[in-house]
DNA sequence: TGTATACTTGTTGTGTACAAGAGGTATTGT
DNA sequence: ACAATACCTCTTGTACACAACAAGTATACA
């Protein structure tokens, strides 16, 4: 992996983790500084990040990392339900048994928390997950709209996190994760989509609860 | 609109009128000159442009424009049909008078052609077509994406224009943005995406009856 | 005291020189 | 004649200096 890359990666992961929460700001100095490099490279990176929605640049006013509205919150989750169904229909993927060690690895990892109060471990733990699962999909433009979607909508759900019942919410993951390898032992990449899909429903209405009674009172 | 952003859209113009055919070279210093800008606000470009799949860019060697092989089409026609039956699905945007108008004054331009052959000025008059749709797709994510998908594709089309029937090309073109401004004054986006979900079906089994051939034969 | 204005500071955008790398060509040795 | 090698030229990547711009701050004036 080129440095451009992994410093792309970086600075995306520390985004979804709130490490850089919503209108923090990203000088192109600060972040060449650290990891070593001139503006140049860091300049391509944001500008990704930027395509991608994760942060606005201004000239002359700096770089800052997006916030997400309830409306656009409510577009990405509703495409991302959606394209979870086309994940099944469309091509699937042959499955590795790299991908189901991977994931028996993290539900390994989960589980040894034993519940354990953790929201940015969680989040961390979620996030290799959606990554072990981007091999399932066969279609490579689907592939790449979801991994950038994701992006867009896990930092709410770990916002919002420590105002959820906890227990619900690591259960939950437990949950689909062990779905999910159950499907992958049978080849069945139609089932993990749709065992997603229930997840990511089931997901929506727990939001939708907090966010309406956070609105109301 | 920025200086950057109307060379994107130019060489995005160019790569799907095929100006600049798969394969072909695009030398940053080039393209510097032309525009009279540095190499700075260029490779910015390209580098979108390598993100959205239509060119490659290798360290030494150059950036070229990207072909599209089979596996690859096939699998982006998939996603833009399943894409269109969301556009009707998820949020359909309200429907403005320009849009109309725009739609309108295309459909006059086709008609004026009076089917004579010119296939790049067809494919300029249906990427307008597009540009005056996108803002019909009421969600953000999906109106990028389906942006995105459709410069993938629209570069094929034109390539195997010359070996299709014309006259049927022509007069389906006509068809479809007739029907979709029907369908723009009763204020049906539905029928709008199903009308495009139509079409494109239609123009796949077309792509296949003659890639099959040139396959075989 | 309030307000308009100039300024100071910090940010991103651009231009340019140089480094790193790829690929073809000439050259040289056998 | 042929093959290996050095090199020559072109490409993209990086670093850095400077321009363009935004925003807050101090200052001068009414």
């Amino acid at each position: 992996m080129s440095a451009s890359e992994s410093i792309y990666h970086e600075i995306r992961e520390r985004i979804s983790l709130l490490h850089y929460p919503p209108g923090t700001a990203l000088g192109e100095k600060v972040l060449a500084e650290e990891f070593g490099v001139s503006r140049t490279p860091i300049r391509r990176v944001l500008h990704r990040l930027e395509f991608e929605g994760l942060v606005t640049i201004s000239r002359g006013a700096g770089t800052m990392v997006t916030g997400v509205d309830l409306k656009r919150l409510k577009e990405v989750y509703a495409l991302r339900l959606k394209l979870l169904e086309l994940m099944g229909e469309l091509a699937p993927a042959r499955i590795g048994s790299t991908e189901i060690e991977e994931m028996e690895a993290l539900h390994g990892e989960i589980v040894d928390l034993g519940g354990a109060y953790d929201p940015e471990g969680l989040a961390r733990l979620y996030n290799r997950f959606h990554r072990a699962s981007l091999p399932l999909i066969g279609n490579a433009a689907l592939r790449q709209f979801s991994d950038q979607l994701y992006y867009q909508t896990v930092r709410v759900w770990l916002q919002v996190l420590p105002d959820l019942n906890w227990d619900v919410e690591f259960q939950m993951i437990v949950d689909e994760i062990g779905a999910v390898i159950e499907a992958l032992k049978e080849n069945d990449v139609q089932r993990v989509a749709e065992i997603r899909h229930k997840h990511m429903s089931l997901l929506l209405g727990r939001l939708n609860d907090y966010l309406g009674s956070a609105i109301s009172g």
